[in-house]
RNA sequence: GGGAGCCUAGCUCAACGGUAGAGCAGCGGCCUUUUAAGCCGUUGGUUCAGGGUUCGAAUCCCUGGGCUCCCA
């Protein structure tokens, strides 16, 4: 047996940790391995808790010392982290917790455990693993209760853990050090387990209309599909630099070209911009494709995917229907979705349609708005009025009640089909809830000269710093070229969407490891 | 990018110009039905870093760092 306490110097180590490590140490001084092993048989907390048997149970109490009397109460293997410790002589009490129970009593009994059992709990430090065997009972309070007749180690905690009733609440540790608040706070499982629910839920529910899967291309010669900076990379084998890319769009709509009829694709996408509330540098999105659809056809998925993932929600908080509390107000997703369009809400809102230069013009000023783009150029006209949309249209939806803002302004929306029956209107929907832009639907582009020509329009609209980033993307052209089905597409911000259902108001408490800056140690 | 707030023991927090403290955790002791167990005793600090003001600074000022929130 190794003497690992040597192996740091003492003074190097908190006072906590030497003595975390002392009582490692005794433990293994028992014959025991501090750090377990394999264990099969084992059910969850949450199981064990459920396999309780009242009958036996007051059976065991009434009949328990009577000759020859048969013990029916069902036995039980755990194991669990230790979260509160209340010793009281020779009768120990546990509570462990693990992902499905965040306090589950064992006790430890030096007359019924056996005696490495008793002194491996009396040598336990909050924050340790251990695996525990014996018949469950409820105790005179009536806890259910597994009174352990074996205890032993099954992993030691070093690190001196947070306080047992606040927990860990700075919100920086919390998200560097999530291997600890997972424990300390078991809201962030659940809300972590939520999230690969739904994630399944929306898999489970696109497979079965017919949608398959696909992976395409992170590193990317040419980021483009979305207007945002990229990350930068290098291929060394041949020398090239590379990006990280901002969204899958190009390629799935290739792999509509080659004949995929319905695809989706839920992956990271990376965009080199703000770190905030609501913005990761890495996030997961859905993108989808339906050919021969259009920006009507997925909009129904989409109200689809986020039913589901309201009702996977609502099973796992075990609330009634499909309404979901976000913040201070309740979202109830089996409502029908709002629908308005964009210059219905505008001229809703303002008191005037919006190709009223002059009003449009003095408004935007009223406001505070840019009227002039960089290098003092008026802005467009209708930027200008896109700008007002933005800062006082847009803020009086409903957060409350999900709604799609449909029909946007041709010219704001080059790389989307116009609307068959108007072509200053284009086919684009954006659904808005909780104040929160959750995702684009169009009806695609298909005519590679129309596309072309909007591309190049668009590169020629950025200043210097943004075209470095983006340049014409020919052989997204030659497929167009080559016949992509008309189509509907949409992307859905998948941590957003996981906010809104676990109630959430940070990207932060729904991505498991989100981005922090790294230590300078 | 602009503004505000915060940084004190392992954790959660007091002390706001006059001896750095509490609860929890830890350590020693007692305790076989506890539930934030209890009782007695006790260890633990470069008050984010550096500079300044002052007889005296965790506290006031400056610079830097980090975090959080609001706005763009």
């Amino acid at each position: 047996m190794s003497d690992t306490t040597t192996e740091h110097e003492p003074q190097d180590l908190h006072q906590l940790e030497v003595q975390r490590r002392a009582n490692r140490d005794a433990v293994a001084a028992m014959g025991l391995d501090p750090y377990g092993q394999r264990t099969d048989g084992l059910t969850t907390l949450a199981e064990a808790r459920a396999r309780y048997d009242e009958a036996a149970d007051r059976e065991h109490q009434e009949q328990g010392k009577q000759e020859g009397f048969t013990d029916r109460r069902p036995v039980v293997k755990v194991a669990g982290r230790i979260v509160l410790r209340r010793p009281t002589g020779k009768l120990i009490w546990l509570n462990l917790r693990d992902h499905t129970d965040e306090s589950f009593q064992v006790a430890v009994s030096k007359r019924d455990c056996d005696e490495q059992g008793f002194a491996t709990a009396e040598q336990t430090d909050l924050g340790d693993l251990v695996v525990a065997e014996g018949p469950l009972m409820r105790t005179k309070t009536g806890e259910v209760t597994c009174w352990a007749a074996s205890l032993r180690p099954a992993s030691k905690c070093l690190m001196p853990p947070p306080e047992k009733h606040a927990g860990l609440t700075d919100p920086e540790i919390r998200a560097r050090r999530r291997y600890i608040d997972m424990w300390s706070n078991p809201e962030t499982t659940r809300t972590l387990l939520l999230r690969s629910k739904i994630v399944a839920g929306i898999r489970r529910l696109l497979d079965s209309m017919g949608f398959v899967e696909v992976e395409t291309p992170m590193l990317q010669a040419q980021a483009g599909g979305a207007a945002a900076r990229p990350f930068l990379t290098h291929l060394n084998a041949l020398d090239i630099d590379l990006s990280l890319r901002i969204a899958p769009e190009l390629y799935l709509k290739r792999l509509l070209v080659g004949g995929m009829p319905k695809v989706y694709e839920i992956n990271r996408n990376f965009r080199n911009e703000g770190v905030d509330k609501r913005h990761n540098p890495e996030f997961t999105a859905i993108e989808l494709y339906e050919a021969y659809g259009d920006v009507h056809s997925v909009m129904a998925v989409t109200e689809a995917i986020v039913r589901e993932a309201a009702r996977v929600a609502a099973e796992a908080r075990g609330l009634e229907g499909l309404a979901i509390p976000f913040g201070d107000m309740v979202i109830d997703y089996a409502e029908p979705f709002e629908r308005v369009t964009y210059t219905e809400l505008f001229e809703r809102v303002m008191g005037f349609p919006m190709d009223d230069v002059t009003r449009v013009h003095a408004e935007a000023v009223r406001h505070g708005l840019q009227v002039k783009g960089k290098g003092g150029v008026p802005l467009d006209h209708l930027l200008i009025a896109n700008e007002l949309f933005e800062a006082v249209a847009e803020p009086t939806l409903n957060p409350a009640r999900p709604t799609w803002v449909m029909r946007y302004p041709a010219s704001l929306s080059p790389l989307t089909r116009p609307c068959p029956d108007d072509p200053r209107f284009a086919d684009r929907a954006d659904l808005f809830i909780a104040g929160m832009e959750v995702g684009p639907h169009y009806t695609e582009l298909n005519d590679p000269d129309i596309q072309e020509a909007k591309f190049r329009e668009q590169l020629a609209g950025l200043d210097d710093e943004e075209s470095t980033f983006r340049s014409f993307d020919q052989d997204f052209i030659d497929a167009l070229k080559v016949g992509m089905p008309p189509a509907g597409g949409m992307g859905l911000g998948i941590d957003r969407l996981i906010m809104l259902m676990a109630g959430k108001e940070t990207i932060r408490e729904v991505i498991p490891f989100p981005f922090v800056r790294p230590l300078d140690r």
